[in-house]
DNA sequence: TTGTAGGCGTTATCAT
DNA sequence: ATGATAACGCCTACAA
């Protein structure tokens, strides 16, 4: 069935489309009473409703948000898109959830696409690849989109100058391995996430500064990679046990990871804290619910998300947020002696 | 910054816009070899790309698949999410998520606009509500949708006739009972999701039923209701250790109750599963991970997804699809006796 | 206060 | 094999 249009409305209340126009537009712009009345009650007879299509190819741009993530089926990011489709809906927009599935081809894949939408801005949630080829793409592809106007965001670092809004990934990774050192701990091992993820980079070089400025000897015997999931986290954790024999805790790079890796602990009837001590950087919900619970870094993934859309939405030429951390205590580290 | 359009790209080729337009659809028409190669290289030296918004404006219609959810960072819509990115990207189109947190308002009003995009069809992932209110306005947009030949799918019973793809309800709530029953439970609490929510309804009588075929007395002080939450769990389980005395085991009607409501025995310095036995429905990642392991129905959620874009893709007339489900023992559970 | 008409970028029809 | 041209539904000068 055709869709009824402007122009049904108009004929139906007998004014012109532009009196219609104006109405649904709210614009201020005087209309007699009497018209408005009978153009309302048109609209609502024909349950009319504009199309987009058409307002977007009049106004140039869309009312649609596009958000990059590696898998939206992972807390992390769950927690984000909530924080972006939530703030969008608030503003009059709405958010195109794209989950490449931790493939970089994807990712470059859903730029073109969103692109061809004419989206508003794009929020990319994942971290950047330390990888010349993925890196000169897309930086070409951002080149393209800022010419046009359409906003970039960036919630993790991405090894090259871009609006961001995100937490200092490098502080995080110092800051929980000094909680460590602070208690007691010196064998510390680090679970990163994957070796070219500039988010995993930057956490790594948080704690080997830690190590070093306690006057630790730093080891590369003590660090092992994962992907950023549990199974990650895992089957890293397996590696540490074999080969590392005196460690007293784990940093793991994020909370997935150390899910993941304190039930490679347990399984070896190790116990935690009492053996060995977990810390980890997210604070997802899970980490609360973990046995036992976990000591982990809090990052306001909601709040990200939102602000990242404020971000795009206002305009601004230049973003650069870095959002606070804290370190939330549960019982997941032991003091020693 | 102007775009680029299919007029610049037929000027720099030096051919008309209906040889472009035929070339970027990849018609089988015939086209010279000579005009072909100059089209592409003038599409490639401009960047150009469609504008998708006209496109549609043409067509009829979008490529956008809308997706309804009531929270995206329940990872149990994460993992729903994930399917129907996934999947719909695959078939070429794209997917507008859409978070109401959990409020029926934003439900309805997501359909509005949703309708507005003209999306190809409306994925509704979370339950219905049994209240004549909501149903009657849901009811309405749907027989709207319908007339526009935009499709539905629900994932979750709705108390109305609309196609679906999901499990069933009634039996998963009727199986979980009776793997407690079989194993020698008698004393079986259950907390059930919200009390108007139909998937709540359905696993609720579910358990009633299995309750009565047992021979065993039902009561209502052996139900607790939460909001699938986590904490809903938590506190629903706290109503239960207080009121009844000699439960052997609780039901949840989903992982999130049931690891919310494991840490409230666990506070009580309960043991699981030697004092409480503990099964729920879903089998979230979490359940895997959670102290002890869950025993769980699983519902295959990422399929689930999937399954509903091709639905809405292949356009049939009626859906009606059942997803197998089948129960997941971890340690959860003791046997009695 | 109201209306007319041109254009946004594409596709599709109909000539050539 | 190729190209004008009329929609698609809306907004917005510009007129009246």
């Amino acid at each position: 069935m055709k869709n009824t249009s402007i122009v049904d409305v108009a004929k139906l209340a007998g004014v012109s489309i532009t009196t219609v126009s104006r109405i649904i537009n709210n614009v201020s712009y005087p209309v007699s009473d009497e018209k408005r009345k009978r153009v309302l009650k048109a609209i609502e007879k024909l349950h009319y409703r504009p199309n987009i299509a058409a307002q977007h190819l009049k106004k140039r741009f869309s009312d649609i948000i596009g958000l990059i993530v590696r898998d939206i089926s992972d807390p992390y990011f769950g927690d984000i898109a909530k924080g972006v489709t939530e703030r969008a809906s608030q503003l009059g927009y709405l958010s195109l959830v794209c989950s490449t599935g931790r493939n970089p081809e994807n990712e470059l894949r859903y730029h073109d696409i969103l692109w061809q939408h004419r989206v508003k801005g794009i929020i990319l949630a994942g971290g950047g690849l330390d990888q010349l080829d993925y890196k000169q793409k897309l930086s070409k592809q951002l080149a393209r989109h800022d010419k046009y106007g359409l906003k970039i965001v960036a919630l993790a670092p991405q090894g090259m100058e871009i609006p961001y809004v995100m937490i200092d990934n490098y502080e995080a990774g110092k800051r929980i391995t000094e909680y460590l050192i602070q208690r007691g701990h010196r064998n510390i091992c680090f679970i990163s996430g994957p070796q070219k993820v500039y988010t995993s980079i930057e956490r790594l070089k948080g704690y080997k500064d830690a190590i070093d400025r306690a006057g630790i000897e730093f080891s590369m015997e003590y660090v092992s990679y994962s992907d950023f999931t549990r199974k990650g986290g895992y089957d890293a954790c397996k590696v540490l046990l074999s080969k590392v024999k005196n460690m007293t805790a784990i940093c793991g790079a994020n909370d997935n990871i150390v899910i993941g890796a304190m039930s490679a602990v347990k399984e070896q009837g190790l116990n935690i804290p009492e053996d060995i001590s977990f810390i980890s950087i997210g604070d997802l919900t899970e980490a609360m619910y973990a046995d036992p619970p976990l000591t982990t870094l809090s990052i306001p993934r909601y709040e990200i998300g939102m602000l990242a859309v404020d971000a795009i939405v206002e305009d601004k030429d230049s973003i650069a947020v870095i959002v606070d951390t804290k370190i939330i205590e549960r019982r997941s580290v032991k003091t020693l002696n």
